[in-house]
DNA sequence: TCGCGATAATATGTATACTTACTATATCTC
DNA sequence: GAGATATAGTAAGTATACATATTATCGCGA
């Protein structure tokens, strides 16, 4: 169905791209989590990676680490606590804060994910072989560096 | 901020590197649209886009041509027919379907947000000259013609 | 033509994702 | 040390995005 024929102008343009490219990417994200036996999003994913780098980080560190905002890194948040995975507390130094840290079922569960998730990356690309994969990864991660330093606004 | 080095898993994925990418589209796209006057999304773009190629199509072919669920396109439709861009009628031959088709003012407008639009592509993607964004358009595109035509699950 | 599987929308519920506004604290400045 | 300012988190509201279930309707085959 639908005759190829993208006659459409978005549909020639790098940012509809990205979005359907998101989309795969989070679409086979699930399937593959889920086939593992796991309940566990993107964005969770990527909260638990950074909090085993640093524990202890707030909120707002959070939201730096993984590039979404105070509001969104909350409700992950709570969603990740209400799993057992993270644990919250205020921090002592600041009565405004609170500290996030992985559980040691956080820990056992990233552990035994990261294969998995490292696995699907090829799978999130299709149609490329591995030179246009990696050319791929360079220049996006370009982009992204270039956001990081010049695009704070 | 964030002193860079990272360490982390997600950072080196594609997956993860694409959800970036998504973000600063979407947030870009939004500034300059609002910034030229107008309340659009970049799915509401995309969809009065496609309409203005096929008038007439029911929700599910629009859900096809912009590779969304019909649930979120009958949501994106009802916000279109609401500001007036669309107008909705039951098809006639079939009675379970909802033909849209874009207003004179859908059109007004898509005619007004096609050079901004256009404009803000380079924006998206900063840090790459003029033959990285080609490869990287190249790349993207290539994805997502192999998923339209091996990917359907 | 009756029944049954397929399809179009809608309803419901979950998870992002961001904006703006508001509260509680911290910190900086005079 | 008090007031101004900035920051952490939450709350509320909007918009995607998708899965699943339900309803209405279609169309095919016996």
């Amino acid at each position: 169905m639908n005759e190829d024929s993208p006659k459409t102008v978005s549909s020639r343009m790098p940012g509809h791209l990205i979005r359907r490219l998101h989309q795969v990417s989070t679409h086979i994200f699930h399937q593959r989590v889920r086939a593992a036996g796991f309940d566990i999003t993107p964005v969770q994913f990527a909260a638990l990676d950074a909090l085993r780098h640093k524990p202890g980080i707030d909120q707002a560190g959070l939201a730096d680490a993984i590039a979404k905002d105070r509001a969104t890194v909350g409700d992950v948040a709570d969603r990740l606590v209400q799993k057992g995975l993270v644990s919250r507390t205020v921090s002592r130094h600041d009565k405004r804060a609170r500290e996030l840290t992985i559980t040691d079922k956080g820990e056992a569960t990233i552990t035994a994910l990261l294969p998995v998730v490292e696995q699907l990356q090829k799978e999130i690309l299709p149609g490329l072989d591995d030179a246009e994969f990696s050319q791929f990864v360079a220049l996006a991660a370009k982009v992204t560096r270039a956001i990081r330093s010049g695009g704070e606004r």
